[in-house]
DNA sequence: TGTACATCAGTGAACGCGCGTTCACTGATGTAC
DNA sequence: TGTACATCAGTGAACGCGCGTTCACTGATGTAC
């Protein structure tokens, strides 16, 4: 028997990788096997040979992708001192480029609700959310590992809640606002205080 | 010319309000203008005697609850002291029976994303995301309205994105933990001290 | 090394189905005189 | 008040289309001997 041929997985990471930007763009219903499998450069009747389904395509998808998102954060943990690593996951989720129907983003924002009704979906998701929270947690300026860890559910909530609302505005003005106003929560205050007063509890 | 009848009103608001909550349960692509007008009591070929098509009702629908939804909280924040306001509001929004997806529950974390790809709805959600805004502001203890403006949106942000997150957990534990989390960075300290001293900047 | 064969990776036509929308129609309700 | 007619409110069959999935097929790649 053959091992998976790197040739293999590499075609799967195609078609997961041009699936994840059209769905985040179009949403998951907005975008049919066939749209995807031209994106990655072949036609529609190949895509069973990789996944038994759309759905579990989707499933695919967003179980990576917020898995890859998680550990880019722990990697952020890991180099950099608390504030700092904190300061830099909020900044970039934040970002304007984010609010872009076209750009890259967090899955959260742009499919949450739709994952939601996907059972097939769920469980991956919420283990992956579990290792934002926990990377998350690592961030956070807290000795009791309690406090930290309400404290990092209560910080990605406002990063999603704020990415939904500023995609959701037709206006710019707004848009913007609500992300520095997310910003500014979320970030221990910068020029209210200069000394490093800030850590603590 | 005669007026739109009471009852053609009536029948409009019944298409309406089975929409909002097929769309809420299940998504928008997710449900069809028969199980609409099934829901409401018709055959499907009479929708088009009410709206001129699905995106205008999806635009119909989301307007008119978010408005709704708008009306009340400033209701609320008439009725009542600041503190209290924000507690009613915080409260009931962060409710477990919102994350039941046959439940009740603001659109804002059911449909936001799929709202904001629909060009036809987003300007009315924009409006209603600003007058819910509004209604927040009066109810956040801040001197400055700068302030209490921001504080709102950190606070809409905190509560959409805890909704979404808890809806996404397949985990009624963790569910549960992010409610409670948000709803304590959203409100003032409750036993920490005892006296006003909450209501400061 | 060469030949025969099995499996792999992908093609593109075809399927059944459900969707949004249209339309000819019908009975009920209101208006004109 | 009664009759004739127009409009209203809703029905249900039919449409074209795109979707997810299946399938017979094909050339390329690897394996057996």
């Amino acid at each position: 028997m053959r091992e998976p041929s790197s040739q293999r997985l590499e075609t799967r990471r195609r078609i997961v990788d041009a699936a994840d930007a059209l769905f985040r763009e179009r949403g998951i219903d907005g975008v049919g096997v066939d749209a995807i499998m031209r994106a990655a450069g072949m036609t529609h009747g190949g895509f069973y040979f990789y996944f038994p389904s759309k759905e579990a395509l989707v499933a695919a998808v967003s179980a990576e992708q917020l898995a890859r998102s998680a550990a880019r954060w722990s990697d952020t943990a890991d180099r950099h001192p608390q504030a700092e690593a904190l300061d830099r996951v909020v900044t970039n989720y934040l970002h304007d480029r984010n609010i872009e129907p076209s750009n890259y983003g967090c899955v959260l924002p742009a499919l949450g609700p739709e994952l939601a009704r996907r059972p097939e979906s769920r469980t991956a998701v919420t283990e992956a959310i579990r290792q934002m929270l926990a990377a998350l947690t690592r961030m956070l300026p807290f000795r009791s590992r309690a406090r930290a860890e309400k404290a990092a559910m209560a910080t990605l909530s406002t990063l999603v809640g704020a990415v939904v609302l500023a995609r959701l505005s037709s206006d710019p003005v707004l848009s913007g606002a609500i992300l520095q106003a997310a910003r500014e929560q979320v970030l221990p205050r910068r020029n209210t205080r200069p000394s490093a007063g800030a850590d603590l509890c």
